[in-house]
DNA sequence: CATGAATGAGGGTTCATTCAT
DNA sequence: TATGAATGAACCCTCATTCAT
């Protein structure tokens, strides 16, 4: 949980509930969606209704907190990976591999519109959009100079191919879900260097494209 | 809508009804998810809620029909692919691509524990499976044996990825969903050719770990 | 009850339940206000509560059904009153007595600020409104002309006077409440008369003044 | 706010805290009722609802420290008109005239079945309406013996028209509110004058039956 | 048999009251 | 002691399912 200290000053056991719910609601939004009985969420937060209540006053703004704070550390640990990891391509593998943190962010976009929707309307959201797609683009761009990445992708392409291969865990039995996304990853990756010869069919597609509005899809 | 018939015989006129249940019933669930409100798919089927409860005395029997009828034409379909095309790789790849028959599969399959779990514990279910995989299992030896699929992938691994492809599509923006799978498949297929010389991590996945009981996880 | 048939064609049994629904929560909203739990009407009506919401899909809509019958009923009784009776002052006094029927309304209008929205929004309030105090009105100035009523006062106090006769009555104990209204009615009726020599401090009220619309006054 | 020292010696400092919070209390009961949320008697008094609940365990207690405070002032301004006029009918119209500051007793008396029951269920109660009603009482029997006031009325009748008159003014137009009570009272004192010739119906109410316990009866 | 009404359990949210800081 | 956080019971409303017409 990355802490975003957008309250103040807040007791220090109020601050310690805040923390845990966001905590909580990551995990269970992550693993049951985004329409879980909020009892359910205070229960597993191990707090009363009446206390997420007060931190969160709808389901809404829970959401969204939820998902300032996963966009926070998908932020960070970019960042970090992009200064220790001089190569592109390897930089780039990083940071689809290690997405785990992106899990979250991929769940509430792209499997609640409900999740979705609030999203899109955080005035926040094109900020960190900005950064996040604009680190990713230069790692892009680094390495189809190096030929390394297929030249026929842009960054949305990267982005979507992310996302599925995060999401599509989600149905895999249990003993599956670690094993799954290194591996579909591994394939992914293997599908976008430079060697393959066989043009894409369609284009390429930027990242503004993939974070266009989309409103009505509910999950 | 294929037509299933499971019971014997029904009057000309119940028979219309039930079909267009399940026709209406597939659409709303592929749009709207499989918890829209039973008055909803009674609405968009035309019929009242009465009529529906007594085509489907719930809605656990209702997503199980839906669920029926799209294995069915999946089933028909790759039988048909693979009757007119002797190459495997090349039939693989078409069933992957044609694969939007299978997406309100794939939507049900990954996107809703709920329909996850009565497909698992419908005793219909194995038949399918196993005729399904069946025939993909002799493509994926084929492939192999023709040096054009990696080899250290199986028949489990084809479906996730092709499952993957087919769901991501869901949070895209309007212009991109009919773009996107050929693109994404394109890719994948990529990362599955023979040439790839590094190894995946992990181990390759068969068709019967991927369709292992997956317990309560709602989305 | 007076049934408004708002919506047409409803089912017997449909009908019979509304009617019954209505008659209840003029009932409770008389005696313990319109902010009673939605399942004290319900289970006084002998229906479930989801019934109630599907007649009325929330308490709003409860409580515009409630005034609407009153006014209908009001506006009846006070027609016949004014046909059959041909003195403009006996007119008058048997309205204020009868008055019971206006109690439902008073209590609506006066008690509950929530009610007097509703009523105040309501496009056909003014429609009741004017026909019921043009009535009043003409009885008011036959009154005057016939030397019975004073001539200080106009109709609004005569509305404002009869509310506070109804309106006073829900404070008294059980046996008091149905003796209570005559008896200060006939007190009011007789500082009304036109034989009370001293005139009244302020000016005659006229009834627009007193149905302007009062907001945030809450009860 | 007039101070019924109850708690014998008190921190300065809690003193004031409680005088504050019932002046806000009154305030802001009579503005939007008895139910409003305690967190705003506490903001309005400037406090944190921990202090208005160390000062009044519940919100009956409140309501009855609002009530007897007001009760106390009510008591003062009785004696002393009593002391300035001589002539019992001038008196009585005074005290029902200058009644304003009745206005929060009549408020929580007649418009709060809670209040009202927690008024009736105050053991102080008894002592207050006492000397209240028999002050008032010995007003009445003079006057009706000085000829100026109707017969066939008790005290139970005044403080009930007198109540009337008060309460009524809740509903009206922001611009009749001052005008209306004076103007109102003045008809009933009509009403009541000894040279009203008809007797009235019913028979006359005591000051006893008027306080009579009310049980359950919500506003 | 089709229809739409009735039911009531369940989930969201508020707020009186208690309790840790 | 004052404060404001935490709790949970209570009420609103929805909707799956049953049943009368």
């Amino acid at each position: 949980m990355t802490t975003t200290d957008t309250t103040p000053r807040l007791r220090a056991d109020a601050r310690r509930n805040r923390d845990r719910i966001i905590t909580a609601a990551q995990a269970v939004f992550t693993e049951r969606g985004t329409e879980v009985p909020m009892e359910e969420v205070a229960r597993s937060a191990g707090v009363g209704v009446g206390t997420l209540y007060r931190r969160f006053p709808d389901r809404d703004s829970l959401i969204r907190a939820v998902a300032q704070d996963a966009f926070t550390t998908v932020l960070e640990d970019t960042r970090a990976t992009i200064e220790q990891e001089p190569d592109a391509w390897r930089a780039l593998s990083q940071i689809m591999h290690r997405g785990m943190a992106l899990r979250t962010v991929v769940r509430l976009t792209v499997l609640s519109s409900r999740a979705r929707a609030i999203i899109n309307s955080d005035p926040n959201t094109d900020a960190v959009h900005n950064e996040f797609f604009g680190m990713v683009d230069a790692l892009v761009k680094r390495a189809q100079a190096d030929g390394t990445l297929r030249n026929d992708v842009s960054t949305g392409d990267i982005a979507v191919l992310s996302s599925l291969a995060l999401q599509g865990v989600q149905a895999l039995p249990e003993q599956l879900r670690s094993l799954a996304p290194a591996r579909y990853i591994a394939v992914l990756l293997d599908g976008l260097r430079a060697d393959n010869p066989r043009p894409l069919p369609g284009r390429p597609i930027s990242a503004e494209e993939v974070v266009v509005r989309t409103p009505e899809v509910e999950v």
